[in-house]
This record gives structure tokens, C-alpha cells and sequence, in this order.
RNA sequence: GGCGAGGUAGCGAAGCGGUCAAACGCAGCAGACUGUAAAUCUGUCGCCCUAGCGGCUUCGAAGGUUCGAGUCCUUCCCUCGCCA
């Protein structure tokens, strides 16, 4: 399979320049993406762009990451109703030490013919004086071709407008890419499908300047079915930083996709062939319950973005936090149990609480759930009321409930459960 | 600068001077049902406790009137619209 049939197999081409296959079966292509350095680590809203220039090297294309350390300095009004808080340049620039070496863990470098590079635009956009920007890129544009672009359109109509500042954002994003053909014969720029108006912004600079064709290709936006936004939970962001967002928790992120969600998941986020899809997608249809098409959504995401050994780290653990484990009162149980509670304790939300306050009349259930799960003790009481928290496996809905050391697996170890998916292991000290 | 509208819990949006911790919708959380899925139904959704017709702090900010103010008055701040 070529790539663009791959990508439109995979659901990736929500919308295309003419003759753009073409361009990929005619040798090799420079294609780059812009990411924004809003935060100190990208989430997995970006992972979509990161994967995708990866399979583009796969198939023997040369990929550029930009990290938008100019653009960042303006603020892109795609797909935002309302105008952006500018970051400092000192945030700027800490986000770009947090996300290029996380830009960098996709691609390829040594390749010799199709090498990948991470650039920031700052180094172009940033020396740019005024009057040179207006005279040599402003001069391209009508301010009419502007205002058509949707991102602009839009702002005009509500009622908050759009500054000046975010108005030119278009120009940044179009210099960019002229920029990166000028350097390195860049002649594609991908992006979400927000980004289509400021990718052939691009197109018609170069164009206009050098009467060269370049090309755009853009994704579409990743749903969920449920209607929920992609990439949030009720903790926020899925980041790719491990200490925002740890291995295990990205990883049930993963599991705990949609059916009708996962097999599209799967092609835009996994390298897995279209056979091996193809088998997930008649085991999803045929057997939901099993979630095999899950599993290996976790598996290969995890794996990419965290490595294999952390993914494997975070599938034992929640192997032993989500097993079948059936706390008796078996000595010897108990105490293999809490090993194995312990063993995953660093892997997986845990809390230490100094053994001895759980002795004599022991601490209150309330006390121990608000701490644990870091929520008030209203709600904590409240969870407890209604019957979402079970410790050790036998739920507990009497706010007055106290814990003492006896209750806890071989005295040493307790298994909170809050709801039907969060776990927290307490360890006494 | 002038005129007008408005600022209420995460968001949206009600709210005759008393029974307003504040209707309702969304989001969230929990329960039932399940498959660590979805849909649906139910409950819940400021904080604290000795858990009660309990206490405390909230309705842009500060003052004031009143036995009592989200609701009335004054000043200030902010947002939006129209006009200059």
C-alpha cells in the first residue's frame, strides 16, 4: 500500500491538495507540523500530528517538527472563540525545553537519506523587523483573503472580536512554511483539519513568491463517541509527560476507550497492519466484553510514547490493582496479596499513612478517603454515603466506619476503591 | 466622552426584602444495570462538625438602609452594545 491510500485507509485525509498522492509517488517529501509550546509537555491531542509524521518517515519522508517558539509568541485563533492570554518568553521558552526532546522521541534522526528535524520558528520569525515583515510578506496577502479565513471569520462575528495581534497570526504560520521550503524543500505542511486555512495560507506564498507548488493535508478532529472532548477525564489533560500524567494512568485512559471509538483509534494511533486490524475489529464485534481491541490500543500507545518497560510496569500493575483479587482471610493469601500490592505501590496512586495511627480506635473512613483521594471531607463522607468506596474489596457505607490495623491486608496494606475505576494502594509506614 | 444592558456556584441561566447555600440545564461524582464500554434510570453536586428544623463563608468590590439583602441605596471596578 502506497502512503496516501494508507492514510486515507486510516482515516487520516480529512482534506487534501490536488495531486498531493502524486507528490508522494514521486520521491521523497519534506512534510512538517507546527506545535505550540502552550504548555511544558504535549498531551495527546498532539499525538495524532507526532504519529503521523512518523509513519510519514516509515514510508521514506523527511519529517519537521516545528516548535512554535515564534508562533507561540502570538497565539494561533484556530478553532478558539476567544483571544489567547500571551505567555511570557521565559514560559515559552521553558514549554520548548519540555517538548522538544518529546517531539524528538518520534522521529528518526540518523536516517541517512530522510534524517527527521525539530526546528523553532523563533529562529526565523523572531528576527524579523517590522517594515521588512510587512514589505516581503504582508505585500502577499489581502486583508480581504484574510478575513475569509474561518478563524478569522468567526472571531469577527462574536461579540469579543479579535486583536490585531491574532489577526496576523495567519502571516507567522505562511511564513513558516515558505520559510521551511526556502531551507529545506518543504513542500507539505499536515495538520488538524483546524489548521486548513492556515496551512494554504502557506501554499499561496510560496505560490506567489517562487510559483512552486506545495501541498496540505490535514486530519481530522479525534472524537469520541460519546461526545465527550478527546484527550480529557475528570483529572484533565492526558499528557505525555509521565510526571503530569503517570504511565498507569495513561495507559487506563487507553483501556477504558469506547468501543465504537477503538478500532479508529487504533489506525490513527498504532502501526498496527490493516489485517491486524481487521481481526480486532470482528473481536470487538464479536466479543466486546473481552476489550481485546483495548488492550492492544493501550499496549501499543503506552509503548510508544512511555517505552516498552514502563509500559509493561503499568500493565502488571493494574494487572494486580483490576484483578480478580479475592481478598480472604487466608494468611498466606494476605501476605503474598500485600506484596504484590506493595511491589506496584510506586506504579500506581498510593498514599503512605503512618501505621499507628491505625491503632487503638483506628481512623475514620472519611479521613481516610479525603486524604487518599484528595477530596474535601463533605465529599469524601458523601462518596462513602453512597455506597462508591470499598476498601479491600468490601465496600463500606457507614461514614462513621473506622480502619484499624487489623483491617488491613496482612496489617499492612489497604485496597481503596472509589467508583468503579479509580484504585488507590495505602500503605501504613 | 454620552446613552443603554449586564456582572449569581466549573459553564449556561433563574432568582416578589425573609422559608436562598441559591430553581433549572450542561459538565462532574456516586448507585443500579454492565464488560474497567455505551445508553438509560436514580441520587448527588460550597466548606466544617458533636450531622442538626446545626455552624461558617459565598451571588463583581466596598460601604449603607433594614430586625433581616443575591434581592433596596451610594460609590467604585469590569464586560458588552449603540452613539460621539
Amino acid at each position: 500500500m502506497n502512503l496516501y491510500d494508507e492514510l486515507t485507509w486510516r482515516g487520516l485525509v480529512y482534506d487534501a491538495t490536488d495531486g498531493l498522492a502524486d507528490a508522494f509517488a514521486g520521491g521523497r517529501v519534506t512534510a512538517y507540523i507546527g506545535f505550540d509550546p502552550t504548555a511544558s509537555s504535549l498531551h495527546i491531542g498532539n499525538l495524532l500530528g507526532l504519529v503521523t509524521l512518523a509513519r510519514l518517515q516509515q514510508y521514506g519522508h523527511a519529517p519537521i517538527a516545528i516548535a512554535g517558539g515564534g508562533t507561540g509568541m502570538i497565539g494561533d485563533p484556530s478553532g478558539k472563540s476567544q483571544e489567547r492570554t500571551l505567555l511570557t518568553l521565559d514560559q515559552i521558552n521553558a514549554n520548548l525545553d519540555g517538548i522538544r526532546p518529546q517531539l524528538a522521541q518520534f522521529l528518526d534522526f540518523n536516517r541517512p537519506d530522510n534524517p527527521a528535524r525539530v526546528v523553532n520558528n523563533a529562529d526565523w520569525l523572531a528576527s524579523f523587523d517590522l517594515l521588512g515583515f510587512l514589505r516581503d510578506t504582508g505585500k502577499y496577502f489581502t486583508v480581504n483573503y484574510m478575513l475569509q479565513k474561518e478563524s478569522v471569520n468567526r472571531r469577527l462575528e462574536s461579540a469579543d472580536g479579535i486583536s490585531y495581534t491574532e489577526f496576523s497570526y495567519l502571516l507567522l504560520q505562511a511564513r513558516d512554511f515558505l520559510e521551511l521550503f526556502e531551507r529545506y524543500g518543504c513542500t507539505l505542511q499536515m495538520g488538524g483539519s483546524d489548521q486548513w486555512g492556515n496551512i494554504t495560507a502557506g501554499i499561496e506564498l510560496i505560490r506567489k513568491v517562487h510559483a512552486k507548488k506545495a501541498h496540505g493535508l490535514v486530519t481530522p478532529l479525534v472524537t469520541t463517541a460519546s461526545g465527550a472532548k478527546f484527550g480529557k477525564t475528570e483529572a484533565g489533560t492526558i499528557w505525555l509527560d509521565a510526571s503530569r500524567t503517570p504511565v498507569q494512568e495513561f495507559r487506563q485512559f487507553w483501556l477504558n476507550t469506547d468501543d465504537r471509538d477503538v478500532i479508529a483509534y487504533l489506525k490513527f494511533f498504532t502501526f498496527l497492519e490493516r489485517a491486524d486490524i481487521d481481526d480486532l475489529d470482528a473481536l470487538v464485534k464479536g466479543a466486546p466484553e473481552k476489550r481485546n481491541a483495548q488492550q492492544v490500543l493501550a499496549d501499543r500507545v503506552t509503548t510508544l510514547v512511555h517505552g516498552a518497560e514502563d509500559a509493561t510496569r503499568a500493565e502488571s500493575a493494574n494487572a494486580v490493582l483490576f484483578g480478580a483479587s479475592t481478598l480472604t482471610d487466608d494468611v498466606a493469601d494476605a501476605a503474598s496479596l500485600a506484596d504484590s500490592l506493595l511491589a506496584i505501590a510506586e506504579d500506581v496512586p498510593s498514599t503512605a499513612i503512618d501505621g499507628a495511627a491505625f491503632d487503638g480506635s483506628g481512623i475514620s473512613i472519611v479521613d481516610v478517603v479525603a486524604r487518599v483521594i484528595g477530596v474535601s471531607k463533605s465529599e469524601a463522607r458523601r462518596l462513602v454515603q453512597q455506597g462508591g468506596v470499598s476498601v479491600n474489596d468490601r465496600k463500606i457505607a457507614d461514614a462513621n466506619a473506622r480502619l484499624t490495623r487489623a483491617d488491613a491486608i496482612d496489617r499492612r496494606v489497604f485496597l481503596l476503591k472509589k467508583g468503579g475505576r479509580q484504585r488507590f494502594v495505602i500503605r501504613l509506614t
